[in-house]
DNA sequence: TTCACAATTCCATATTTTGGAATAATATTT
DNA sequence: AAATATTATTCCAAAATATGGAATTGTGAA
């Protein structure tokens, strides 16, 4: 590793992270990458940077100081690197670029921003729908929307909404099989499966009480929330999907919600920005406007 | 061009150099690679940088601007790689351990080196001479100087001077026993053989077009080359020898030079140190001086 | 105990870098 | 003015370096 640089920004990146694995997916690059650049950073600081196993990483505390002023200086020369956009920032004209989950993205966030370009039609909205959350598109973003607090003072985030996780399905299928009175249940019935892209396995279903259960047999599974839901529809099995992407077909009782008694405590959904720089106007307009129709009432 | 930080020393180096040539040099690359990293730098900047044509470069306004702020951020990131020195790095006292050729040590090193003692008194040089390879690391070596790249990333190396070899012999001999017109005449005619300590064979005598004549039998043999340069002087023979050893004597015409038209291509002198931990200031001074006095004007 | 998975090592493969050779252009010398 | 020398540049084959799959090791959880 020759490039001291990337070194510094592999390093940063797992300091900040639980794994070297989630380390390498935020920066897009292999675990080994990861090792390899920690290992080596060490040497040249003949310094533990991080106590770890094979199944656990903790930075030292020589490593944390060391993150911390290195991320500074790693970000001092990234700026040099940002070709100042000499974009006219007070104008509510021009390129908006939004990151959210996909599902979020066609359900809730579409109706929005198509409301939005219509009041606005000098918008130029550059939307990025992904359920993965990779530092390099953080930085491109002007707004993004994700799951999860986000710890990052080069960001501001504000709460949007709440995500209540219902297990659905079809009123057919419940009809030929019946309603799951447990998690355990699950084992016996037909479910569906939603594939983390990241690792290639299932995402685990989340109860209250920190309980989870993932699928082992499934009837049918995809990466794609919305492909899972169809299957849903038309049967093929149980599922857990988020609210937003229930809520109509529950109503017109095309779904049938079970298990609400073991629903887990919502997950907090949030919307935040970049702190670099003046933020323009349109940018604004559009992170209000977003914040105002999407939060919580 | 992937390495930023390499992109922007070669960058900060050039602004302050008079030639893409002359960066080169001091940072122990291609010129090739000045042209490349700058070219790529304008490309991500979408700036010129340079104004230039082939015989001359001049940093631009916006160039400078950038220099100066790149030149303090690299700064802060390369200490970030100067392991903190606990000894007492920054003093201008202390020991400088050289090592350099025999030959180059005597003739070229020391006069500059006693030119340093007298500036800097507090300065202790403990200089190493020997032809033989010398195992930098081990051996503790704070600056080197050899013959030929020394391609190991723990170093940074210049280059100094490029090394003449002469074929000469004493006026008397020439006179005795004519000048030879080939290569092939030397097996007719007295010559010495300089040992390689190595292998305890005779170095081969190089020319241009690659070709190489190793001496069978000689009049006078040693691996000390300053006691063979005493035996040509003395008519023993010919011999091939570095220019920094012969070019006193020539002037003095004490020797004469021949077989000029086949010299072969000079040798690149190079100057390194350890790349690793702190540079204590003492070690920087003695390389810069050295740099200066020696190098190519 | 077994299982699952993260960190690591190894290594063949892919990518990037490198500098020699050739070229082009211009300053300096003849 | 011509010749010479030098420098920036481009191109390309060779060398150096990075990469990630496969296998290994170790550990926490079931």
């Amino acid at each position: 590793m020759l490039n001291r640089l990337e070194m510094l920004r592999i390093f940063c990146t797992a300091a900040e992270s639980r794994s070297f694995k989630e380390a390498a997916n935020r920066l897009g690059i292999s675990p080994q990458a990861v090792t390899r650049a920690v290992k080596e950073l060490e040497r040249l600081q003949g310094e533990l940077l991080f106590h770890r196993n094979t199944r656990h990483i903790q930075v030292t505390l020589i490593g944390e100081k060391f993150a911390l002023i290195a991320k500074e200086r790693l970000r001092a020369v990234d700026e040099l690197f940002q070709t100042s956009a000499p974009d006219s920032g007070n104008e509510l004209q021009g390129r908006v670029r939004i990151a959210a989950p996909v599902g979020f993205g066609h359900k809730c966030l579409m109706p929005v921003l198509l409301e939005l370009s219509t009041i606005h039609p000098q918008l130029d909205i550059d939307l990025t729908l992904s359920d993965e959350r990779v530092d390099v598109v953080d930085e491109k973003i002007d707004i993004g929307i994700r799951i999860g607090f986000m710890r990052d003072s080069r960001f501001i985030a504000r709460q949007l909404t709440k995500i209540n996780l219902y297990v659905v399905a079809s009123p057919d299928l419940i009809n030929r099989v019946g309603r799951p009175a447990s998690i355990e249940e699950l084992n016996h019935l037909p479910v569906t499966g939603l594939v983390d892209r990241n690792t290639g396995k299932l995402w685990p279903w989340v109860f209250s009480m920190d309980r989870q259960w993932t699928p082992s047999i499934t009837r049918f599974r995809s990466a794609d929330a919305e492909a899972e839901l169809m299957g849903v529809q038309n049967g093929l099995g149980f599922a857990q999907i988020p609210d937003f992407l229930a809520q109509d077909l529950l109503r017109q009782e095309k779904l049938v919600r079970v298990l609400e008694e073991v629903e887990p405590v919502p997950w907090d959904l949030y919307i935040y920005r970049p702190q670099r720089g003046p933020v323009p106007q349109r940018v604004r307009l559009v992170f209000d406007h977003l914040v105002s129709r999407l939060s919580v009432r």
